[in-house]
DNA sequence: AGGATATATGCAGATATGCGCATATATAGT
DNA sequence: ACTATATATGCGCATATCTGCATATATCCT
């Protein structure tokens, strides 16, 4: 019986979490942190220097889409490193992280943040 | 020559248009407007009928869904007939609206939408 | 313990978004 | 032409979002 009321409660908040995914992926800059996850996993720093942002702004845009169920994190040492969830998180997230995964090829944003990354140094500022 | 000029303007502005999309989606009303058009095509006071929301709301989250490239209209007398425009709406558009459709089974707000529709009439306030 | 480095967060200002209200526009019928 | 009906839209307000700045917190090293 309080299982069935877990239940109840998950289906109520399903399009909240789905708008909340939604709506973490409705800004370039999220966007473009999403797709630069998608290469390779990344501490708060890499971010910085691959997006060419300040580190408020990489960290509270990173805590956005972790909060919407896209990204787990990780500490190493200094470095918090962010990746991917594709396991744990939620169910929206992973269909919208994939449909992402193929959608703005050679895109020249992107493409500048790649190679920005490919240079990126363990070292913030 | 000048051919390949409007493809590096298609590029340049396909993460617009992608954002476009998805901020479109990031919100309860048009979400539920578009859940609702997946079950059938609807003009603007149906929608109001379906949502229980006023006019305004219908049209205004109606032209921005159309904007995004998820909707295309038609006249009918008095009334315009928006759905989904699975032919020429932006590719990302069409991407969004499939993965919605399997989205959201059994959701409580989007059953009582669907349960007002089938008693909607094609008459306004 | 103290300093250096990496990340998170409170706050304030600028901008964007969503809505209701009132009104404009478009079409059909008499 | 006039009226009724359906839809679109200008305006103003309330709220949300995004960012930079400054500062707090956490970890590592000596």
């Amino acid at each position: 019986m309080q299982i069935c009321a877990y239940i109840v409660i998950f289906q109520k908040n399903a399009m909240q979490d789905l708008i909340k995914a939604i709506k973490a992926l409705s800004d370039e800059t999220r966007l473009r942190i999403l797709k630069v996850l998608l290469e390779r996993e990344c501490c708060v720093c890499e971010i910085m220097q691959a997006l060419d942002i300040s580190q408020s702004r990489a960290s509270r845009n990173l805590g956005i889409l972790q909060d919407a169920g896209f990204l787990k994190e990780r500490r190493d040492g200094l470095w918090i490193v962010y990746s991917i969830d594709w396991q744990a998180g939620n169910r929206y997230a992973i269909s919208l992280a994939t449909l992402l995964k193929d959608s703005l090829i050679s895109n020249e944003i992107l493409t500048q943040d790649k190679e920005r990354l490919s240079h990126a140094v363990k070292k913030g500022v």
